[in-house]
DNA sequence: AATAGTCCTATA
DNA sequence: ATAGGACTATTG
């Protein structure tokens, strides 16, 4: 009998949705379940994950695994079974979800070098490079192309490996570097006095008593001390020196004081119910509803600390990198050292070590961003999603996963609690909570006595008729000099970065497009033209392109723009941009966030990063200049996500006991989004948005599923995209549901290839995706399906 | 995704 | 005759 384990390969495509058999050789015989290997696939060797177990007596035509890559397995059964759902769940492979558990995507990289045979013939006809071969031993291609630049090195490898004369050999590198450090330690049972013993070397008496106090030590900390003075108190047996692994941490120098806050009754009650929950060891699902700043992380402390308690792990989820200094901070005052942070802007290293002090049980406690879902535990307790409602929860590329949904599942299966928190819940889980699926906690008083801000609604038609062109209106340039006059702070939303929106031509109306995709190239402060969707970027023409005129001017207002004009209206006023292009660099948000927290700055301005969770005691006003680019959106979603970006902005403002003022611009002051968020009332503005759903059948009282199809050429697109509607209605015939389009998708064309969209509503989304996996579209190379897609465009 | 093999065309 | 490019089949 043979072991041989069923692997899915770690690969990010959909073809292939099966495992491959592979023998186990004797020396791995305690592979199981869950382990990460190394097969041979094709032409090449990749990772695999094993997901089945197997003895059987014939292997004829199986390959081995060829290396096997931690000293335990990645995947526990409740990873293994939310891999599974996912897979089954958007339609992609279990080698697209599994990969989604590994930091970096892949754990190993497999370098190809070239080898020289020994030959009989001693190799003396040989070129000189089977002979480098010889002398040195393995190499790859990049380093005999430098050692051999004129050579056409892919042609002569070819002959010599036809020939016999080489082979390919293959090293497997781990993608999880250990980091050593040195570090000093003093003997303990060193009986030398060194008072007496170091008489006359001041040097080393001085490190031996550091060493006395402290045993052990960093030696990059003790560079005063020359490597000769190490080395001779070594010798004498006062110290030793050892390389020891660390595990990298970024955050591991921000501690905080202890703070405990007390609770008032709402959140005790919260905390109350789901504590008696975590004792019944089962999974459940709370809804948090708390208005901004009622104190949700107060209550997510709390429960963590019951977790903690009983010894089970927490994920902490932000919507994005840039909330998670704050919760990490929070955090780091209840539980110092118990946390590590987990976000794509570490590096995988980091990322690594992190695990592996989760594994080591050092720390219990993740903080991260939405891939931090994935994070491998044994002991799960709970998972808190903060702003549960952020579309940034949604994967933007295959698979489509929805983090909510995936915390759902490993909850689930782990018995473990799942939290969702927000002031402005997504309709989906509000409507949930409201049919008793999930447990509803609220939270609707501020706490520090502080009141919901007041918003003002500024009409722009007006400011328009007064002849004022500007962008800042005259009641905001009021708010603004008033709250610079009190000492206080104000944030700016503007959800536009660059510095104008579009180029235009005047005598023709020309717009300046990317030349790859379908929409208007953005003008930036370095005096290029950039594209918000590919990147690409163009010199600002001298004329227009169409019609040779000259008059090319600049419109729209983007953030560097108005950091400009705020800098001309308020010359003494210091002003902090925060938008994707002062945030590229790794802890750029920490360094943003924590000068605009210390003062050092009156206006942080920015796209809707500035708008999410920030708790800034000196910030008593909020402006929004944008909220009309996203409630205009011909979408589903765009009054829900107006209402929330609102309310979260204005959330923002006086929250620790000042009164605070919002202006919110606008040229659809009745937008219901926009009168209910005046009101902070979240209620009506859930009624009211449910009935458009109900009448449109949109979720929550229907799912929903976009296909997305994709040609290089528009009118294949189009002919195709109309056949496959046609399809798609023959196939859904026994199937109650609504299938829309096709139509043109929102940017009808990204870097070079035309997109459109095909939309299906439906209460059998299961039957759906069952017949479109029968007929193989889930495998088509030139078809996406986004299951519950964020949007209808 | 990456590779190796296949087919086709431009070209000296 | 052939090198290089586009395209395709295949992965245990």
């Amino acid at each position: 009998m043979n072991k041989v384990a069923k692997i899915f390969i770690n690969m990010p495509i959909k073809t292939i949705a099966k495992g491959y058999s592979y023998i186990v050789p004797d020396q791995f015989s305690y592979l199981d379940i869950g382990w990460r290997v190394c097969v041979p696939f094709g032409h090449q060797y990749l990772e695999g994950f094993v997901v089945e177990i197997a003895f059987v007596e014939n292997c004829d035509g199986l390959k081995e695994v060829v290396a096997v890559i931690d000293k335990s397995a990645w995947f526990n059964q409740e990873m293994m079974d939310t891999a599974k759902w996912i897979a089954s769940y958007y339609l992609c492979s279990l080698g697209e979800s599994m990969r989604l558990f590994i930091p970096g995507k892949k754990s190993i990289s497999v370098d190809l070098f070239y080898e020289a045979i020994a030959l009989e013939e001693n190799g003396i006809n040989c070129c000189c490079i089977y002979k480098y071969l010889q002398a040195n031993g393995p190499l790859n291609l990049n380093c005999l192309k430098k050692y051999f630049p004129t050579y056409d090195m892919e042609k002569v490898l070819e002959r010599l490996l036809s020939e016999g004369k080489i082979k390919k050999v293959y090293k497997i590198r781990s993608r999880a570097k250990e980091k050593f450090e040195k570090f000093v330690m003093i003997n303990e049972f060193c009986d030398k006095d060194p008072n007496i013993y170091l008489k006359n070397k001041p040097a080393q008496l001085r490190l031996v008593n550091l060493m006395l106090t402290k045993r052990k030590l960093p030696r990059k900390t003790l560079m005063e001390f020359s490597s000769s003075v190490i080395h001779a108190l070594e010798k004498d047996g006062f110290i030793h020196v050892v390389n020891e692994r660390v595990l990298r941490d970024s955050y591991k120098d921000y501690h905080f004081q202890m703070v405990k806050k007390s609770l008032n009754p709402s959140q005790e009650n919260a905390i109350e119910q789901v504590t008696a929950k975590i004792c019944e060891k089962k999974h459940d699902t709370f809804l948090l509803y708390g208005v901004t700043g009622s104190g949700k992380t107060e209550v997510y402390i709390n429960i963590v600390e019951k977790i903690r308690k009983l010894d089970k792990q927490a994920i902490i989820l932000v919507p994005e990198i840039a909330l998670a200094s704050q919760m990490i901070q929070r955090f780091k005052e209840n539980f110092s050292n118990d946390i590590v942070v987990m976000h794509s802007k570490l590096s995988i290293e980091e990322r690594n070590d992190a695990i592996e002090r989760l594994h080591n049980k050092e720390v219990g406690i993740v903080i991260g961003a939405r891939s931090a879902v994935f994070v491998p535990l044994d002991d799960l307790g709970v998972i808190i999603i903060d702003e549960e409602h952020e579309v940034s929860y949604k994967q933007e590329e295959r698979p489509y996963y929805h983090t909510r949904e995936v915390a759902k599942m490993r909850t689930f299966y782990s018995n473990a609690i799942l939290l969702l928190g927000s002031a402005t819940p997504s309709l989906e889980s509000y409507y949930k909570a409201q049919c008793s699926e999930y447990k509803l906690l609220s939270l609707p008083k501020r706490v520090n006595n502080s009141n919901l801000p007041s918003v003002h609604i500024v009409d722009m038609r007006n400011e328009l008729a007064k002849g004022k062109r500007s962008i800042l209106s005259d009641d905001l340039y009021a708010l603004i000099k008033k709250t610079l006059e009190n000492k206080e702070q104000i944030i700016i939303l503007l959800n536009r970065r660059g510095h104008s929106t579009f180029v235009l031509c005047r005598e023709c109306g020309h717009i300046i497009k990317c030349n790859h995709c379908d929409v208007p190239m953005v003008y930036h402060f370095s005096g290029i033209l950039r594209c918000h969707y590919c990147d690409s970027v163009k010199t600002v023409p001298q004329e227009c392109p169409h019609c040779y005129s000259r008059y090319i001017k600049y419109f729209g207002t983007g953030t560097q723009k108005l950091e400009e004009e705020l800098y001309r209206l308020f010359p003494n006023a210091s002003v902090l941009r925060m938008d994707r292009d002062t945030t590229t660099k790794k802890m750029a948000y920490e360094k943003i966030l924590d000068d605009f927290r210390k003062e050092k700055y009156q206006i942080l301005l920015g796209t809707q990063m500035v708008a999410k969770g920030h708790d800034f005691k000196n910030v008593t006003a909020v402006a929004i200049l944008s909220i009309d680019s996203t409630i205009n959106i011909p979408d589903f979603r765009a009054a829900e996500r107006g209402f929330q970006l609102l309310t979260q902005a204005s959330g923002r403002a006086g929250r620790h006991g000042n009164q605070g003022n919002v202006i919110v611009q606008t040229y659809n002051p009745c937008h219901y989004a926009i009168t209910h968020a005046k009101e902070h009332d979240f209620i009506s503005f859930y009624h009211e948005e449910m009935n458009f759903r109900k009448i449109l059948n949109y979720p929550p009282y229907n799912q929903l599923l976009k296909i997305i199809i994709f040609d290089m050429v528009e009118e294949i697109l189009i002919k195709k995209a109309e056949i496959l509607a046609r399809k798609l209605h023959l196939m859904m015939k026994s199937v109650k549901c609504n299938i829309i389009g096709p139509f043109s998708a929102n940017v009808v064309k990204v870097k070079d290839i035309y997109k459109m969209n095909i939309l299906i509503k439906s209460r059998e989304m299961g039957k759906i995706k069952q017949l479109l996996c029968e007929n193989e579209l889930d495998k088509r190379k030139d078809i996406t399906i986004d299951v519950d897609p964020m949007n209808s465009l």
